[in-house]
DNA sequence: TATATTTCTAAACAATCGTTTAGAAATGGA
DNA sequence: TCCATTTCTAAACGATTGTTTAGAAATATA
């Protein structure tokens, strides 16, 4: 009936993911999006839409490349130590998925900061909440802890995690594990 | 002899400070500028040569704001209890220089992470390694600390503060308390 | 008051941004 | 083999980027 088309839009979705991983979105061209996904700018609009709407979708792709880690988060059963090899798993994975460091999600939450995408915000507030969901559940494993104190050891994660994932950009894994090691010395 | 200038080159400077502290160097055009610092284009080129050059200008302007709270820390005689101070500090003059948030110079290192530019990358290697410095001396004043010690929550305070000032641009001050608190619970 | 010098306004510069479009190339059913 | 349909290439779109420039306005000195 017609022509084929010469790319499957999950393989260049990905490598757009991992572009925009390393550079941000306002740094990420069209033209460094062509060349990264080998395909042109007429078949990503047909694809994707829009470059906000690529950008979306690379979150979401992202989203179900570290579900396994937020799975395997929320199955275990040994409490701050499940969420402390939460925090190793989530530095792991940059350099699992392509050598990337951070984490796209805590990357886009800082550039979007400012900004009044409420697509993008809305995106990054889930991600949040959710985590801190998890962070209190789990912290409640420990019946020793009064409610004051869980809530406040989860927040307490909730920007270590944050703070973690801005610093692992430029900082090296001795540095990292180190911080880790720290953060969870006194939980 | 001739006409003379209508603005003063270290009040709009500051203003230019500000504008790159809220949108980053990327996110702030020349456009913005112009409006913010009430000059037109001619007059920012003539003044400040480029807006690169200009940017590397705001990041000395803000060395010499933020310099009073590193004298402070230098002097002080307290060991860890100064640097919590620091952090406090650090935090606080955000909101005392026009409500900005984070910090100016953690900001560029973040968005310059990935960047080749060597004059930006510098200009933060001084500022950490100094920081890093400073943090080494205070925590040797417990004698009760061996080398291996002292380094290893020099590297963790490093990151926190790092962690912190990213974090902070999206947290609330409470939730910022919680974490100094606790970062320096078991120090 | 006239002139030399500097700063101002405002337009234009080339390059790049994200996006669109015209037309050629490829495909599969009739 | 022909044709309808889709994907491809490649150029162009208007808007914006950082930067430069021509000329008017202002000033201090002679």
């Amino acid at each position: 009936m017609a022509r084929k088309k010469e790319y499957k839009e999950e393989e260049v979705l990905e490598k757009a993911m991992y572009l925009f991983w390393q550079n941000g979105y306002e740094n990420t061209s069209m033209k460094m999006l062509e060349k990264e996904m080998g395909i042109n700018k007429f078949s990503i609009y047909s694809s994707f839409g829009s470059k906000h709407e690529l950008f979306l979708k690379t979150l979401k792709c992202y989203n179900s490349k570290i579900k396994n880690i937020f799975e395997k988060l929320k199955k275990a059963s040994n409490g701050v130590d499940d969420i402390k090899e939460f925090f190793y798993d989530s530095v792991k994975i940059g350099s699992q998925l392509g050598n990337k460091k951070g984490c796209l999600l805590t990357n886009t939450y800082n550039e979007f900061s400012e900004s009044e995408d409420v697509l993008i915000k809305d995106e990054m507030n889930v991600f949040m909440s959710n985590l801190k969901a998890i962070f209190i559940e789990k912290l409640k494993a420990d019946s020793s802890k009064n409610e004051e104190t869980v809530l406040k050891q989860a927040n307490f994660l909730l920007l270590a995690k944050h703070g973690l994932a801005a610093a692992s950009r430029v900082n090296s894994q001795k540095e990292i594990e180190d911080y880790i090691e720290m953060t969870f010395n006194n939980l």
